[in-house]
DNA sequence: TCTGGGGTCCTAGGACCC
DNA sequence: TCTGGGGTCCTAGGACCC
């Protein structure tokens, strides 16, 4: 018999909340929620507000005055994503092999630990006392298992926030699956939930012991391996290093509607620039370019109007001003007049490794030394420092709402906590 | 008044080729 | 009268994830 896998899931609890609470511990115990840009949605919960009954993605208008004690925080990504790091490098210490799956989840290969139980409760207490984030931890012979015993360790607090599927007798195993609807399942989503459920497979057991041959037919290899992980035999693999990105994306609703030219090009031009940094940090180059506007989609009384355009570069490139002339080509070949705008994006395609591109005699593909002067600059004063002039900060009316955001505490001197 | 953003993978169906 | 079949590639759209 092949010997067991030991794939751990760790999982941060309400990860936003709980970075900002990292700094506000007067915060602990108390209803706290991390919204969307804009303050559009409700994306992360502390426990408080879940039992309140508030659901995952809401819009935040729907519920804050029936809840007025409820905190609220606009969402801040800089200080996510530094904690985040933090969380990993404190994975890193405690096993080699480490999946980072998301901001908030990584996938740990125990196999081979002696210690593989007490291991889990060691890396939990670490996070708590060293970062302040609290953290629970599934452990199972495959990911799929592995993240159902993260969702059993949430939410019954005799686990104490770990949960071993490997130390079940099958007897045990049975009458778990036999308790979880099926939508708990890794990969079984909101569609594909509700016909399982008209097939009759209503719990993660049903699904276990359904016709192999049917499901395969009816829904595909995915569920197939769904179903063959859930029994515990692996199919996929923990993945160390991910492969370069295939498309990069930049986009934001705006605060209000905008129908000014000149302010949509200063958005879109604001998003080739983010995504044109993206590229030189992952060192590839692009070679298709989509830019798109959308109306708002929740105004019924009005026709719903979202034009795009793919442009194609003469050479694949990463150069800011490239992007952003090219994106602003593309805006004025798609604007309509008079028509009040609710978003828009910028996405490249097509991406090519930078050190692979086939050189051309003629056309420059290294970014040119300004964007690395821009980079630099960029880095030491802050984001948006140097910028081109049409990401200038005149029209920018579109500007998401953040009227609750916290502090940079982590990655601006300038906004570093003091201590009196 | 107010409704997120950034990804991946799979599949069906059409175009095209021999 | 009768009008192939199998393979590949590409794309759009759907579903899912956090």
């Amino acid at each position: 018999m092949a010997k067991q896998c030991d794939i751990a899931l760790v999982d941060c609890d309400n990860f936003f909340v709980s970075c900002e609470r990292v700094f506000r511990p007067d915060l602990e115990g108390k209803p706290v929620v991390v919204l969307s840009s804009n303050d559009g949605c409700v994306i992360s919960r502390s426990k408080e507000v879940k039992a309140m009954g508030i659901k995952m993605g809401v819009p935040w208008f729907q519920v804050k005055n029936q809840f007025p004690d409820i905190i609220p925080f606009s969402s801040n990504f800089p200080l996510y994503a530094d904690i985040s790091s933090r969380v990993k490098c404190l994975l890193a210490e405690f096993c080699p092999i480490q999946e980072v799956y998301s901001i908030d989840e990584s996938f740990l290969d125990l196999t081979g630990f002696s210690d593989v139980w007490n291991r889990a409760f060691a890396i939990r207490e670490a996070c708590r006392r060293q970062l302040g984030i609290p953290v629970c931890v599934g452990i199972a012979p495959t990911k799929t298992l592995a993240k159902l015993a993260n969702h059993i360790a949430k939410k019954h607090p005799r686990s104490r926030g770990v949960f071993s599927w490997n130390r079940l007798t099958d007897e045990q195993k049975d009458r778990i699956m036999a308790s979880l609807p099926v939508d708990e399942v890794w990969g079984v989503g909101r569609r594909l939930n509700e016909s399982l459920n008209r097939q009759g497979i209503r719990t993660v057991l049903d699904l276990v012991k359904a016709d192999r041959a049917v499901m395969r037919r009816r829904y595909g290899v995915v569920l197939d391996r769904i179903i063959t992980e859930l029994k515990g035999e692996p199919c996929l693999d923990i993945v160390e290093v991910h492969p370069p990105r295939q498309q990069i994306l930049s986009s934001r609703s705006f605060g209000k509607p905008v129908s000014d030219f000149e302010a949509l090009a200063n958005a879109v031009a604001y998003h080739a620039t983010h995504v044109a940094e993206s590229l030189r940090k992952e060192r590839t180059l692009a070679n298709l370019i989509q830019v798109f506007i959308e109306t708002d989609r929740f105004k019924t009384d009005r026709p719903i109007h979202c034009p795009q355009i793919c442009l194609a570069f003469e050479s694949p490139t990463d150069n800011t001003s490239t992007l952003v002339r090219k994106a602003v080509q593309g805006l004025e070949k798609i604007v309509m007049e008079k028509v009040s705008y609710k978003k828009a994006g910028v996405c490249v395609s097509e991406l090519e490794p930078k050190d692979q591109v086939n050189q051309d005699f003629f056309t420059e593909v290294d970014s040119p030394v300004i964007c690395r002067v821009m980079d630099d600059i960029n880095r030491r004063f802050g984001s948006g420092t140097l910028r081109v002039c049409r990401n200038d900060l005149k029209n920018r009316d579109w500007r998401p709402k953040t009227d609750n955001i916290s502090p940079a505490y982590t990655t601006d001197f300038s906004q570093v906590p003091e201590c009196k």
